[in-house]
DNA sequence: GTGTATTTGTTCGTATGTATT
DNA sequence: TAATACATACGAACAAATACA
């Protein structure tokens, strides 16, 4: 056995065969593995032939090291499309998590110069702004912040508390569609805030995208920010631009 | 003085008046703010009172302060478009910085299974592998690796290293055009050696994008992974699906 | 490498004004 | 009016990271 030729290192055969458990559910994700102890007796191998697997694993995302805690099997981050139409909820629901939202507060103020010129007001001008939350099978997935001109949508606020949903409360102000105009993403760390809310640890990775919505005419409907929790979501660019009308 | 009536915080003129500092260029990019003792000299206010502007402006992205050295004005991040066509100096060049390109290493090896499954290949067939380091005026934006098909582009490496551009290797090797089919992001830590290389702290955030690129027949060209500095780079995503031909 | 001064980060405490209950 | 909560502003001291001789 041990002499014959192999084509394959044992190191990644184990690798092979961890992930194969984690596919097969033997490992959830969030699951602590065995420690290397264990794994290396099971596999009859030397500790670090098993860390090489696992060291090669964590680079693939699959699973991650925690040092004195263990290894543990990664969150399956959840594909999330972005592209012109992006609903929230449709994705997730494609994606076959239960989906979910929370409103952490509402409110209608003073615009600052970053919102006014995303939304083409004046600064000063009023906006509403609402911040919230997104769940993906009741884990917080996404924070977000909408900011829209108060003027145009004076009901806005309460269609949204109502409606519980942005292209819901936007339909109901007049707003039959909208597209995303431009996005852009960088990778911050979480505030002790943004932490707290998406259960992450302070100075964990998120994805920040934020994006200006316009309406069939152009105009801006929306100015949006969301913080995605970087090791639970992945964002996928679909070519889809003149893709179909998935509205929720 | 002290008594009359104010509409905005004393924290808040303080901040706008250093964001329009940072604007005229009294203080650029990369240079240290006066230290907050000096802060608070020159407004005649309490430290903490400099503090709170300076975290505001650090929450927008417009300052970052690092513990016993000072508070600097950031880097404006790199405006990175990104889309189907996505050619890294060209995007550098328009935004008026220098660009630059580093290959760290090269090999030829067996393709794992991912990298078998992108590129459209038995797992085994061999694959050129690129790792290397995109610069912005000298600074380290991203590292890089892609993963092309061996059997397909045989001097490919050699192409590489002697035109010191993809786009350009891959023409030679007889792909004339490629388009970016997938793309995936998400935040992560840096680790030491991505730390190390784009000069970043260890679990500093960046950027991770997975993206396969395929020749005009469909055909998998490239299975490219790059890691953005996440405080450096802003992904910008562009609907000029149908764009121009800005090929370097 | 060591020690020291500098600089930001954190945590106490104090006081004031304003808005809400 | 009283009680409460919250944001603003100031003061002092210490901790921690950095820069530099």
């Amino acid at each position: 056995m041990t002499s014959a030729q192999r084509k394959t290192p044992v190191w990644q055969a184990i690798a092979q065969t961890l992930t194969e458990d984690i596919a097969k559910g033997r490992y959830g994700p969030g699951d602590k593995l065995p420690t290397e102890a264990e794994l290396s007796a099971r596999f009859g191998v030397n500790r670090h032939t098993v860390r090489h697997a696992l060291k090669d694993m964590a680079e693939n995302g699959l699973v991650h090291a925690r040092r004195g805690a263990g290894v543990f099997v990664a969150q399956t981050p959840t594909d999330y499309p972005i592209g012109r139409r992006v609903r929230f909820h449709a994705n997730l629901r494609k994606s076959g998590r239960l989906p979910g939202k929370e409103i952490l507060s509402c409110e209608t103020r003073a615009s600052d110069a970053r919102e006014a010129d995303a939304l083409g007001l004046e600064q000063g001008k009023a906006v509403h702004v609402c911040n919230g939350l997104s769940l993906g099978d009741g884990q917080p997935l996404a924070l977000f912040r909408s900011v829209f001109p108060a003027e145009r949508f004076p009901t806005l606020l309460d269609e949204i508390r109502a409606q519980h949903s942005v292209t819901a409360a936007l339909r109901a102000c007049g707003v039959a569609d909208y597209t995303r105009a431009s996005t852009r993403l960088t990778a911050k760390r979480a505030d002790p805030t943004q932490a707290l809310h998406l259960r992450l640890r302070e100075g964990d990775p998120i994805l920040r995208s934020v994006g200006i919505n316009v309406d069939p005419q152009n105009h801006p409907v929306e100015y949006g920010t969301t913080w995605f929790a970087g090791d639970r979501v992945t964002l996928t660019l679909t070519d889809d631009v003149t893709g179909g009308s998935e509205v929720l």
